[in-house]
DNA sequence: TCTGGGGTCCTAGGACCC
DNA sequence: TCTGGGGTCCTAGGACCC
């Protein structure tokens, strides 16, 4: 156990961003209740959730419970703008800034009291100068933990500030429900439930062995840490991302060989073009078909030589699919199909030196993904001079999984910026 | 006429090795 | 011949988060 800390934890998060960045952008929508998205809602205001639209939900749910929302489709680019801008000012305060996601950091600002004042000083400012500068609500926790910050984030919002003390950490807690802990969703909230677990009082107050049996060990023995206030985690950079995925979801489709080898070409050239950007390729590839009725399988292999080649990860991808398929029959017909790949590295064709691993056979995949990694080197340059639709082979390039726009996925990529 | 896209982490069983 | 224990990797599924 280190010395008591004092609360020098933010987590600055803002207020239905989407939604936010809307009424900002068109100001007839400003006090509306409105929701951005199409078929599904991604954001909703606050004035929508007070009818219960709420992010997740079908439009056409939506529309019941709200006859008058406003559904925007979304301005990607201008979202990753102003996300980026609050990051500035964040970044004014102190250097020691964890970037979550699009729309939310932790800071740690035990150094900058001299410059800025107490903690709560900092966060008050923060908040004035992201609503005048940039335009949108943004709610902060002050804590002494990430886990506490978070919490304190989620009870100040919309528009607000909570500072919990370290000597009040317990009281603060007990009476909030389980739900509110990271990592607590409907399935646990469920399991909680009934061994009559409701509040994080009660979780804390819980034997551990309860616990294990009714969440397994791992997950049991984290939330006693986090209901109890144990949180070891710093704030620091995030690491690389261990996986690369996309997906797309088509609606109800037959499942012919067209439409697999046009999405999953689609698919597979969206996640090679990422990791050759990174300088990476991938040892397993990972393949998921949704059935109507959202039930879903998934297929993985794991290859000797890792790829990064667009056409060899779009055979891989469209094999898997095939078993997939073949194994269940009896589904006519799929809704989504989804391409990732783990197990990434740094590709040895890229390396100065000899092979260092691998039998002949091993050394033969590599030669034939790395001929294909040169054509697509190529590829890569023409799009970055002149767009990615400007080239590509011919039935990826037109698959209808391209009708999500690019902007939307590369705003849920992981790395901001 | 059940819903977007991109991620992380955990579990459980089996293969394989020492 | 049968038995024991531990570790690592792989696969499939699921919960959860933004």
């Amino acid at each position: 156990m280190g010395p008591p800390r004092a609360a020098t934890v933010l987590h600055a998060d803002l207020d239905a961003f989407y939604a936010s960045a809307e009424q900002l952008l068109d100001p007839s929508l400003s006090r509306r209740p409105i929701a951005v998205g199409t078929g599904v809602v991604l954001a909703a205001s606050y004035e929508a959730r007070a009818f219960g639209v709420s992010a997740g939900m079908p439009a056409w749910r939506a529309r019941q419970l709200c006859p008058d929302l406003a559904f925007v489709p979304g301005h990607f680019r201008e979202y990753q703008r102003l996300g980026n801008e609050v990051m500035d000012v964040l970044a004014a305060f102190t250097p020691v800034v964890e970037r979550v996601s699009i729309d939310e950091a932790f800071l740690e600002v035990a150094g900058a009291r001299r410059l800025f004042g107490p903690p709560i000083a900092i966060a008050t400012a923060i908040r004035r100068r992201v609503r005048e500068e940039v335009g949108l609500p943004l709610s902060v926790g002050v804590a002494r933990t990430k886990h506490l910050a978070k919490v304190a984030s989620q009870v100040a919002k919309p528009d607000g500030l909570v500072v919990v003390e370290p000597d009040d950490e317990a009281g603060f807690l007990a009476r909030l429900p389980v739900g509110l802990i990271w990592g607590v969703g409907p399935a646990t909230r469920a399991q909680l439930a009934t061994a009559g677990i409701r509040t994080i009082g009660e979780l804390a107050a819980a034997p551990g062995a309860l616990l294990d049996h009714l969440l397994g060990r791992t997950i049991g023995e984290k939330l006693t840490a986090l209901a109890t206030n144990v949180d070891p985690r710093r704030i620091g950079p995030a690491r690389p991302a261990s996986s690369m995925g996309a997906q797309a979801a088509l609606g109800r489709r037959r499942a012919t060989p067209e439409l697999l080898r046009s999405t999953l070409g689609y698919l597979a050239d969206r996640v090679a073009s990422r990791l050759r950007h990174a300088g990476r390729a991938a040892r397993t590839v990972t393949v998921r078909v949704r059935f109507p009725g959202l039930r879903s399988v998934t297929r993985s292999a794991t290859l000797r030589t890792p790829v990064c080649a667009t056409l060899t990860l779009t055979e891989i991808a469209t094999g898997l699919a095939g078993a997939a398929l073949a194994e269940h029959r009896a589904e006519r017909e799929v809704t989504l199909l989804a391409v990732s790949v783990s197990n990434i590295v740094v590709p040895a064709f890229q390396l100065p030196l000899p092979m260092s691993s691998g039998g002949a056979h091993a050394g033969h995949e590599r030669l034939a993904d790395a001929a294909r990694w040169g054509a697509d080197r190529s590829v890569d340059a023409v799009r970055a001079r002149f767009g990615h639709g400007a080239v590509g082979y011919a039935t990826v390039v037109f698959s209808d999984a391209a009708r999500v726009p690019d902007e939307f996925r590369e705003l849920a990529e992981h790395g901001p910026s």
